[in-house]
DNA sequence: CTCGAACTTTACACCGTGTAAAGTTGACAG
DNA sequence: CTGTCAACTTTACACGGTGTAAAGTTCGAG
């Protein structure tokens, strides 16, 4: 592991990315990647010590070539809190269609994998800090619906913005991702948003 | 498997109902079940040709125990497109809870199982069923947001309902049951109704 | 008392993950 | 030119869970 070659543990990590881009989920199995990869099984073995592993890898690996701290971190220029929280819900919505295929792995794996759900738990809470930032720019405007806490808005917009969500209305309803951004901000708004 | 005591083979349902109530999801397994029901591993597949169709039977058992079908009706006897959405919200989502066992087993296996997914599937989509007549009943009163067709308006209300999103907030997020089902009212309200 | 239905018992194939260890290859040091 | 070492390959196997196969047990009805 500390004894390997860091150029094929990256030609791994970007074949078990391109798998699961393809074929999202828990169908794509270590000897999949090791194939895709062009290297045998066992020297996935070599690099990651499990399945699990392999995935937050990648996981952290996609966030550094696709910046999403970057991304994210841009939302929080906007001046109002009205911006901010159209901003992030574009930037995060935006992100999720290029990480679900590892996420959708991590999810399949959540029910018997503690690593895997920890992992997937973590990235999910900073996300959710994101949430709150959006929600207390917004109270700070004093544009929070009346009688919505900031605590239960976090809560409803790490709710309305998850994942799952996504994948039930572009998925199993059809929507474009267009549209489906478009309805998460309506969403959003008609929820968080006083007037 | 037509030859087999339908006493049984309720023995076995009540037992996975049972175990997936205390466990929910895919730790459950066919073994478990068989010890809980007091029965051999063999005498499930006996009754049952594999793990899906015995969550199948399992289900299907449950919505006649629960009366579902009646719960779910009686939402429809409200007068007002308001009443019979709110009266719909709360049978079913104080529904989720009691099927969120074989809810998480089925949702487990959907990666990998076809027939799982499918049942799940129907079973969502009889769930859709209740959501679009809630929105038609209110789009006949006016009540509907300009700017919403019905088709999506569905499609929001059937998001908002999903078992995914039950699970987010009294699991991850820690809200009880009451807090749950005014959350999602006050979000259908918020999402779905003019005024 | 025998037959057959409803089970139990035992055993095994399959699949995917992960472990273990011996074998190969190629670059670099002396 | 040779020996060594790191990175990988090959082969083999343990484990857990699902599902199959078939022989053995039990018990009630004819």
């Amino acid at each position: 592991m500390s004894s390997a070659n860091p150029q094929t543990r990256e030609k791994i990590m970007v074949a078990a990315r391109r798998l699961l881009e393809g074929a999202p989920g828990s169908a794509v199995r270590m000897s999949d990647i090791a194939k895709a990869a062009g290297v045998s099984r066992q020297a996935v073995y070599l690099h990651f010590p499990t399945r699990a592993e392999l995935l937050i890898a990648t996981a952290r690996y996609m966030d550094e070539v696709l910046d999403v701290a970057g991304r994210l971190a841009a939302s929080r220029a906007a001046q109002t809190g009205r911006e901010r929280l159209d901003a992030y819900i574009e930037a995060w919505c935006g992100y999720i269609p290029e990480i679900y295929g590892v996420g959708r792995a991590f999810m399949a794996m959540e029910a018997s994998d503690d690593a895997a759900r920890e992992a997937w738990a973590d990235r999910m809470r900073a996300m959710k800090e994101g949430c709150e930032a959006a929600v207390n720019a917004l109270a700070r405007d004093g544009d929070l619906k009346p009688g919505l806490e900031p605590p239960q808005a976090t809560d409803l917009l790490w709710t309305l913005l998850s994942v799952r969500n996504w994948e039930h209305l572009t998925r199993d309803c059809g929507w474009s991702q267009a549209a489906y951004v478009e309805a998460i901000k309506y969403m959003a708004e008609s929820v968080l948003v006083s007037g």
